[in-house]
DNA sequence: AAGAGGATGAACT
DNA sequence: GTTCATCCTCTTG
């Protein structure tokens, strides 16, 4: 079941983060289907996050996405090099966010093999939100688009697992050392023995 | 108009 | 542990 609109629009971002974990992330790109379970997420929220780039609710084109209604791709370049993909949460106007920091492949797995250029299946192929993206074939040019429908080219799916809560383990969030005490804030989730993760 | 720096990853020593 | 690739966005002047 492809993930609906009441999914994303709820107003807390960091339960919408947990609740993403053991979700399929669905592309199909090239003519390319590929997808993998989420494993890793982060929570970004604009009204008091200094580490969310919509922090205080700065409106910039850039940030534009975030304000969106739920349900939508928010993709940007980080380090002029990788495509970072996160998933707008909230009602239009809210500017909260999750970033997809890892999955686990499921569909597709030769072709997500090709385009990271590696040959086995280990966590290097899709553990990190950089390499997520490229291994799924997401790039900036996705940025506003919908993930509410698979007439498109991006969404996510509920194919029944459910994660229990003892599973979910919380922790900093990575690379946000500028954000002072918003740095601390336990906003990464993973599941737990998965070696699908980016950093133990 | 110019400059700094970033929600990373890979290849080094 | 360190370096650096590489480019867009935002800030400052």
């Amino acid at each position: 079941m492809i993930l609906q609109k009441q999914f994303y629009l709820r107003d807390d971002v960091v339960q919408v983060s947990k609740d993403l974990l053991g979700k399929f992330l669905v592309t199909e790109i090239d003519g390319k289907r590929t997808s993998g379970m989420i494993t890793e997420t982060e929570a970004y929220r604009g009204l008091d996050d200094k580490a969310c780039h919509a922090y205080n609710n700065r409106r910039t084109k850039r940030t534009e996405t975030m304000f969106r209604e739920g349900g939508r791709a928010y993709v940007y370049l980080c380090y002029g090099i990788h495509h970072l993909f996160n998933v707008v949460v909230g009602e239009e106007g809210v500017a909260n966010a999750v970033l997809i920091r890892a999955i686990e492949p499921v569909d597709n797995i030769p072709v997500i093999q090709k385009r990271r250029k590696i040959d086995k299946l280990k966590p290097q192929l899709t553990a990190g939100p950089g390499v997520m993206s490229k291994a799924l074939g997401i790039k900036t040019i996705l940025d506003g688009t919908t993930l509410l429908t698979k007439l498109n080219t991006i969404w996510i799916e509920d194919r029944g697992i459910q994660i229990e809560e003892v599973d979910i383990q919380a922790a900093p969030r990575i690379g946000v050392d500028y954000a002072e005490e918003c740095a601390e804030w336990p906003w990464r989730f993973y599941i737990k023995n998965s070696r699908w993760v980016s950093k133990k």
